[in-house]
DNA sequence: ATCCAGGTATGCA
DNA sequence: TGCATACCTGGA
């Protein structure tokens, strides 16, 4: 097969220098599944009809390129995609971390962290399959689902299939994809979208509490996916996602163990204000940078008869 | 082998 | 309202 021909490297405008450990994170975190890296630092995604590749020059600046084909396409797209208009360290500098030492850490482990604005129906079909699955294979999933499903846009680079496409396709051969019981959701909601013509486009468009009901509407969406599609697919800061990640941190280190997801997300967003999303990302990051280590996870559960033993020593 | 993974829907007290 | 349990299946 041929290699693509790539448009020359371009620098993002406004100019942008981010460290490449903050590149990752917010290209491979967790927000998007489409993003890959290679050895020597070049990130190659695909969002809508869009391919792009992301490297960082020697100077620290931000630089892209695009299939040839495709390059006057994504030079529109691509600032809309990252919100390069938007300026995220000042904020993240409106967050209350002066009186949050761990917020304030997780912003210094971070800096320049962004969140994306992605395609709403695009974020919708990652998160629905990304219940009770690791990053990895969400991505793997995704991927399955483009090359099988999905338009070719240049040669060698597939789309996530439209939702008018995935209602075209059998919940048996989505569960090709590795999706397990995941396909049934996606397949009803393909159906359901279907029979609805512009609910999706209706839904991105409602106040954050409206949009958030709404999707819930949908099968397989919950609470935390909600949230996922309208942060990183909408653009709405003040959605808060409480995975196991964050139930953890929020635990840890802000006293509330066994608070059901829901009452977190009304901390979250009484506690971190309009931007909680934004602290959410941040404390989500940190929370995968300290606990990616498996000597670091909690100790499986002592039985019964041991873990009634009174523990007064800490540190011996 | 056995267990777990960026959850959600459902069935019971 | 609150709390278990099933739902699929590739990897560690």
């Amino acid at each position: 097969m041929d290699a693509i021909a790539w448009s020359g490297w371009e620098a993002i405008n406004p100019r942008m220098s981010l460290a490449p450990a903050v590149l990752a994170e917010t290209l491979a975190g967790g927000q998007a599944f489409r993003w890959r890296g290679d050895a020597a630092g070049v990130w190659t995604g695909q969002w809508a009809d869009c391919v792009t590749r992301l490297r960082i020059a020697p100077d620290g600046s931000l630089e892209w390129s695009a299939p040839a084909i495709l390059r006057d396409r994504v030079a529109v797209a691509l600032p809309h995609y990252l919100a390069t208009d938007v300026d995220w360290v000042a904020l993240a500098d409106t967050l209350p971390w002066r009186s949050d030492t761990h917020l304030a850490a997780a912003i210094r482990a971070f800096p320049g962290l962004r969140l994306l604005r992605q395609p709403f129906g695009e974020t919708l079909l990652g998160f629905l399959c990304s219940a009770t699955k690791q990053i990895a294979q969400i991505q793997q999933i995704c991927a399955l689902l483009a090359t099988g499903h999905g338009r070719e846009t240049v040669a060698g680079f597939h789309a996530l299939p439209t939702w008018d496409e995935l209602a075209l396709v059998s919940e048996k051969n989505l569960r090709q994809c590795q999706l397990g019981f995941r396909a049934r959701h996606i397949a009803a909601t393909a159906r359901f979208l279907k029979q609805h013509p512009g609910w999706l486009a209706e839904t991105e468009q409602l106040p954050y509490i409206a949009a958030r009901s709404r999707l819930m509407e949908l099968p397989g969406v919950g609470g935390k996916i909600a949230d996922c599609v309208l942060l990183f697919g909408a653009g709405r800061l003040e959605a808060f996602p409480v995975d196991v990640w964050i139930s953890r941190t929020l635990e840890r280190h802000y006293g509330l163990d066994g608070w059901p997801p829901a009452q977190l997300v009304q901390f979250g967003q009484a506690h971190f204000g309009p931007l909680a999303g934004l602290a959410q990302q941040y404390l989500f990051a940190d929370e995968r940078r300290l606990g990616r280590r498996p000597q670091a996870r909690p100790p499986t559960p002592l039985p019964p008869s041991q873990a009634c033993q009174p523990n007064m020593s800490t540190n011996s």
